[in-house]
DNA sequence: CTTCCAATAGAACACTGTCCTATAGTTATA
DNA sequence: TATAACTATAGGACAGTGTTCTATTGGAAG
C-alpha cells in the first residue's frame, strides 16, 4: 500500500500552484510566502514549483503578468465617454488594488528577494501603462486634460492612485473616511490637470 | 599573541551598526540586508545587532525611528511664507527619499520579515505627519489650499507625492525627464487643492 | 499490457535569524 | 594599583529558507 499523497493531474499542477501563492500573499503578506508553504496549501510537491515554474523567482514572474494583465483590463473598460472612463479607471485602480492585494504587493509593493521581471513581464506592465496613456490621451482630444506629454501626464496619474493605494494597504493611512478620500483625490487629480 | 578582531569601544557600537545598516541598504537594497552582512560592514561581532538592539527588528525600528525623524526634519523647514513652505516640503520629501534610499525603503517600500514598527515608531511616523498637516492648515489660513479636514487632505498631498517617488525608486518611471515632472506633480497638486 | 512522462518523497547544501557558551579586552571601583 | 564588573568577541547550534539531486511510482498514451 501506499502512502504518498495523491497525485495532482499535470495539467493542473500549474494554477493551483498560483491560486495557492495568491492565496498566501493575500492572507498573510509575503512573510510566509515559500516555496514548501505554497507547495503545501496547493497539494502539490515543492518540486512542482521548480519544474513548472523556474523556482520562487519564474512564479514570481507568473504572478508579475497575471497581475498586470489583470490590471491592464480593470483599467480598461472603455464606454466611450472619456470623462467617465478616466474617472471609473481611476476608481477601478485602488478596487483592484484592494481585491487583489498579494498581485498588487508582487507588482509594487514588495521587493522580493533577488526577483526581477522577465523580458515578459517588464512588456505586459507597460501595456498596462499604455492603458492608461490612452485614457489620457483621450481625455486631451475631449479636452479634459490639458496638453502635453500623455506619457508624462499618465505618470502622474499612475503615481497618484499608486501613492494612496500603497499607503493605504501599509496601514499609513490617517485619514478616517478612506473612500470619500479616494475620490477627493481623484477630483483633485482631474482638476489639477484640466485643460 | 591573539587573532581577535579589534575591538570597536562600546559606545560606538550602536551608530557603527546603524550606519552599516544604511549603507548596504542604500547601496543594494534588501536583498544582502542580513544580521551577518550588517556586522561584517560595520567591523563588529553579530552579536552586537542582539546585545544592542533587540536582534534584526529592534535594528529596524531604530532606522525606522531615524528615517521619520529626519522625515519630518527635512519637511519642516519654516520660512514663514505659507506657499513656499508647502513647495519646498515637497520638493524636499524627493530630494529626502531619494538621498535616503534605505531609510526610505525602511519606512515606506519594503515588508521586513516580521517587522512590526514599535510603539516609539508609530508615534515618529505620525509626528513627521503631524509636521505635513501643520502645513496644510498653514495654507488653509492663508487661502492657498480649501477648506476641509486637514488631516484628509494631508493625506492626500503625502500620497502624491509617495506615489511618484515610489514608483521612481522601483524603477516603475515610464516618464523621461523626472525632475521637471515631479515638478508638474506638485503644481498639479496646489492646483486641485486651491481653495 | 507495456512504455514513458512526470508528480511524489526525502535528503542534501549554503544561507538566514536567533540564541547559547566561553574567552578576553575595557572600564570602573575599592 | 589591583580587583571586579561589564561587554565585545569567536564559534557553534537550531529551525527555516531557496535550491538541487535522487529514487520511486501513479497515470496516461501507444
Amino acid at each position: 500500500m501506499s502512502n504518498r499523497a495523491p497525485r495532482t493531474p499535470s495539467h493542473q499542477v500549474r494554477e493551483e500552484v498560483i491560486r495557492a501563492a495568491i492565496e498566501i500573499l493575500d492572507t498573510n503578506g509575503p512573510d510566509g510566502f515559500t516555496v514548501r508553504a505554497v507547495a503545501d496549501v496547493a497539494g502539490v510537491a515543492s518540486m512542482a514549483i521548480y519544474n513548472h515554474f523556474e523556482g520562487m523567482n519564474g512564479l514570481l514572474d507568473a504572478l508579475w503578468k497575471e497581475g498586470f494583465d489583470g490590471f491592464a483590463s480593470a483599467l480598461g473598460t472603455t464606454t466611450g465617454n472619456a470623462r467617465s472612463d478616466l474617472m471609473s479607471a481611476g476608481l477601478n485602480y485602488r478596487r483592484y488594488a484592494l481585491s487583489h492585494r498579494g498581485l498588487y504587493t508582487v507588482m509594487f509593493l514588495h521587493t522580493f528577494k533577488h526577483f526581477k521581471a522577465s523580458a515578459e513581464g517588464d512588456y505586459a506592465a507597460a501595456k498596462a501603462f499604455q492603458v492608461l496613456e490612452n485614457l489620457v490621451r483621450n481625455g486631451q482630444r475631449e479636452k479634459l486634460i490639458r496638453a502635453g506629454n500623455s506619457i508624462d501626464l499618465a505618470q502622474l496619474v499612475w503615481s497618484t492612485c499608486h501613492g494612496f493605494v500603497a499607503l493605504e494597504l501599509k496601514g499609513e493611512n490617517f485619514s478616517t473616511n478612506t473612500d470619500e478620500n479616494y475620490d477627493a483625490l481623484l477630483l483633485m487629480l482631474f482638476e489639477g490637470l484640466r485643460a
